[in-house]
DNA sequence: TCCTACATGTAAGGTGTTACATGATTCC
DNA sequence: GGAATCATGTAACACCTTACATGTAGGA
């Protein structure tokens, strides 16, 4: 099994959708920590069928192409569980800012400076994301938030994890830009 | 070119090394952000050659294999110095333990508290980690380290990132961890 | 004797992205 | 008329990992 079947399946525990469906939750609300591409989707929800691990029925529809809504079977919700109590591996961080941080030495220091501010902006705009994020989960589903064995807490837990991540690259970011201007020369 | 590429030509711009050592170097110092394999470097390494980014000399050695020194040309520094200083696109962090928490309201309380622990665990680890090459940085470099004009400044930034980072996790961890424990029946 | 470090490569397979391909409906 | 949304797929390519392949020297 791929990571990417895992995905999938993680999210139809939560309720039967279209690859379609997959796709869009893989762009925006999954997709802060695990992104997947149509093309992708397709191809992998035929493997876990194939496997027995979810099962589709066709919606006709009028007025727009007919669709495949899919659904998590007693044994895809049994190979989740199995997956996610156990560790697993360290993964491996890939990024890219990081590397051109590391060779930052090489490039005129207001050139570092704009790099730095850019990224400044992106983490403060991830950051307003995140809080958007958790003031709709609170607004939808109120106390029940807190209750860690709702779809909705493990939500907001994620989200969570994204917010802190967000303020610490921004620390991060403002760090960097401060010791940036220490040694210019006006 | 590809990013793996710009992370070979980052290191060879702080001095000449082999593809032993380059695959090396991708695996713990630089290797934090960006790993690869020598299955992987030494193929990119011909192709930078062939792109007249980098060059080799051969160094007979005595008891062990002789090598080939690469070092970085000056296109190749202009290469990498131009992609430095452009902003690029915004990474997607994939992170499979975000996924397993997005389903953790499957699994047992005790299963989650379980898993949560580890990773716990490995963040104290990887604080450690960063604070040790920290330590050593400044051993080595003292006053120059505050200079963001040098490679080791550079080299102190983003291991830094990497602090902050673990930190936040970590605080994340807990939270996640107190959730957890709040609603259990004892 | 076996394992690790040094040193460089190739081959096969898995994973992920971009582009190709089609077609209806709705909004500007 | 053109773009966006809904809806599903295939094909080609780029990227990355694991395994295969070879050989010396030194330490446990």
């Amino acid at each position: 099994m791929t990571t990417l079947g895992y995905a999938l399946l993680g999210i139809l525990a939560r309720g039967p959708l279209s690859g379609y469906d997959l796709a869009r939750n893989l762009q925006l609300p999954v997709g802060y920590f695990w992104q997947a591409n149509h093309s992708h989707i397709y191809p992998e929800l035929a493997r876990l069928e194939e496997a027995g691990l979810v099962g589709h029925e066709v919606v006709r529809q009028e007025h727009r192409p007919n669709k495949k809504m899919y659904s998590i079977t007693d044994a895809g919700r049994e190979a989740l569980r199995q997956w996610v109590s156990t560790p697993g591996e360290a993964a491996v961080p890939r990024d890219e800012l990081l590397l051109k941080v590391f060779s930052l030495w090489l490039i005129e220091r207001h050139q570092a400076i704009t790099l730095m501010r850019a990224q400044e902006q992106r983490y403060l705009e991830q950051l307003a994301h995140f809080e958007t994020i958790q003031a709709n989960l609170a607004a939808e589903f109120g106390a029940a938030l807190h209750n860690p064995d709702s779809p909705a807490f493990c939500a907001f837990a994620t989200s969570q994890c994204g917010l802190l991540r967000a303020r610490s690259q921004l620390d991060w970011c403002r760090w960097l830009l401060k010791q940036l201007g220490w040694n210019e020369t006006p």
